[in-house]
RNA sequence: CGCGGGGUGGAGCAGUCCGGUAGCUCGUCGGGCUCAUAACCCGAAGGUCGUUGGUUCAAAUCCGGCCCCCGCAA
């Protein structure tokens, strides 16, 4: 079974190095444009693109699928199955419709919630009890394709999105490896998705990470946590933008307005609607990520706005 | 050559523009005080100021090279 992989971040990385090491063919990979990167802006490579390289595996980084171009690569891959995980792009029928098992997608939740591009940390923004992986066969819409299996796991208490996207990418592995396995043996199901339990995780963006103290304190720190490490939750204040890298809720309500600061040496402590936030662990911009207490020793913090 | 901030006792910072005795908030150690606090008071130890060359009577400070850390943008 000829495998062409469609992905680009780390977390599509994971997926492929199981297939190759499990011993599947995947005899092309398909991922984004190269990229500046860092601070010198120097290109570099998506880690599947390296990761292919150095296996010896054909890489195609095609900058649009509309022209048509892209099937002259499949008449010449000839994938039997073809297999997305954080790819980046969205895929047009003629190369959905390519594969004789079709184009398979691992999605970074328990469908048919959390479609959509930001699924993990929309699990742990809305501080939910489980989180899960799913891989199901694509159609034309947004992760709406029929699901073939589902694995859930508990979210941690403290948890952070990037904690759960390094789980989710070694268990979403193993599910996609037995996916193929039932694919390839014929025993996969299609379990189409209750439309009616589905919801949308919307692309993150930097605005999401500002915070406000006019909402419940739990709120906050699952705010901090599923926004962490990217794009980060932060505040403006009198030395500049300062990230929140992580929060912690005291139940004490002090009786002040919402957004009054409660004097404290060892964190920066704001009054929320309901409880207290402790901003535990910190990043002024230009200086290290260091703990509230070291900061609050150098700097006196006035958080703004 | 994408834009920018930074490297000063164990931690976080000021001092650098305008060269002239190493400062602040903590921590540590010793002592005192207190029903109590964001506790407080007294004393002590601890630094070749990232590195390297230069200018100067004199460099954390001015000039050049190098190393390292970080924010933005992508």
């Amino acid at each position: 079974m000829n495998i062409m992989f469609m992905g680009t971040p780390d977390f599509a990385l994971i997926s492929l190095k199981k297939l190759v090491e499990c011993g599947y063919n995947v005899t092309s990979v398909v991922c984004r444009e190269d990229k500046p990167k860092g601070r010198g802006g120097q290109m570099a490579m998506p880690p599947t693109k390296e990761f292919a390289i150095e296996k010896g595996i054909n890489v195609y980084q095609p900058n649009t699928f509309k022209d048509g171009a892209f099937a002259e690569v499949l008449e010449k891959e000839n994938p039997d199955i073809i297999i997305v995980v954080a790819y980046g792009r969205i895929l047009p029928e003629y190369v959905l419709n390519y594969p004789k098992y079709g184009c398979i997608n691992l999605h970074g939740s328990a469908l048919p919630k959390y479609r959509g591009s930001a699924p993990i940390q929309w699990t742990v923004i809305n501080g939910d009890d489980f989180a899960g992986v799913s891989t199901m066969f694509m159609d034309v819409g947004l992760d709406t394709g029929d699901i073939i299996d589902v694995y859930t796991t508990p979210l941690g208490e403290n948890e952070t999105a990037g904690e759960l996207f390094d789980r989710l990418a070694l268990s979403g592995a193993e599910l996609l490896c037995n996916t193929v396995e039932k694919i390839k043996s014929g025993n996969a199901t299609r379990t189409p998705q209750n439309e009616d339990e589905a919801t949308y995780a919307p692309i993150l963006n930097k605005e999401m990470g500002k915070l406000r103290f006019d909402m419940p304190a739990e709120k906050i720190r699952n705010l901090v946590r599923g926004l962490n490490p990217w794009p980060s939750a932060y505040v403006n204040t009198n030395k500049g933008i300062m990230k929140v890298h992580s929060a912690e809720v005291t139940r004490k309500n002090a009786g002040v307005p919402a957004g009054t600061r409660i004097p404290s040496k060892d964190a920066i402590v704001i009054q929320t609607s309901n409880g207290q936030i402790s901003l535990t662990e910190v990043q002024l911009q230009g200086k290290k990520r260091m703990s509230a207490a070291e900061l609050l020793r150098g700097h006196d913090i006035v958080i703004e706005e």
